[in-house]
DNA sequence: ATTGACCTTCCCGTGACTGGAACCCTTATG
DNA sequence: CATAAGGGTTCCAGTCACGGGAAGGTCAAT
């Protein structure tokens, strides 16, 4: 399979994948030509990325998914903590974005938003 | 005031305030000794900008909305205008972290967490 | 032989800062 | 008066996960 193939096959652009393989994720081989060249196993490890990329994960996460992914021996506590982890992050981003709404909303429901310049928005941001 | 007292009543880090000066978000004095000058304006400027960063205002967007608090003839509907759609970023944000948290939430909640290999979390990543 | 669709590498830009180096100014102290 | 601490200054590089685009090589079909 070239680039071309494996990026439609797995949804992701063939820029990332090349950056996927500079910062060591995945290894294709390489054809006489210098096309890359990816197996099945690539594709794999490519759609699990794909997901895991999807879902959130940073890209040091996703390397230690991977590994784990790979590692017949595995506990699945491993597992289980990075995505513990990261649940926790994403719950936290969402506390904060629907504390940053809320008081929006607020502002946003009380501005007239007419020709005049009255404008609780900016009363709100010019200080508490 | 000089930087460090600026920075102190805002809460904005100094190196902060020297990008916002860089990028024309405020220009402090300066005096006979190269340092910056701040006036009251600036401080009450650097806090409009801090709060509305609190929101999640871009840069771009603080931009604008810093115009719109110094034009006394604004329109509050241009002010509203601005804040809707940030508004509407954020919601479709909360959207898509809710989503992962779901999913995610899920896969942590059905993995066991123990010594064992076998591990839903990797295979909800597998694919579909 | 030439088109057009692929592929390659390389470098720059993103947003909003943050860290650090190297150096200057002011004030307090021995 | 020398010095040390604690300000301040500029500039450069790095962050994260790519995306855009240039310059050029390769392949299949016409």
């Amino acid at each position: 399979m070239n680039i071309g193939d494996v990026a439609e096959r797995t949804g992701l652009p063939a820029k990332t994948i090349r950056y996927y393989e500079d910062i060591g994720l995945v290894t294709p081989q390489r054809g006489s030509n210098g096309y890359r060249v990816f197996r099945d196993t690539d594709a794999h490890k490519l759609t699990f990325l794909g997901r895991a990329r999807q879902l959130g994960f940073s890209i040091d996460e996703c390397r230690d998914l991977l590994a784990l992914w790979e590692d017949r021996n595995r506990a699945s506590a491993d597992v289980r903590a990075i995505a513990k982890g990261h649940l926790d992050d994403i719950e936290s981003k969402i506390k904060g974005l629907v504390a940053m709404r809320d008081t929006l909303a607020e502002l946003v429901r009380d501005c007239a938003g007419d020709h005049r310049p009255d404008c609780p928005i900016l009363k709100g941001l010019e200080g508490p």
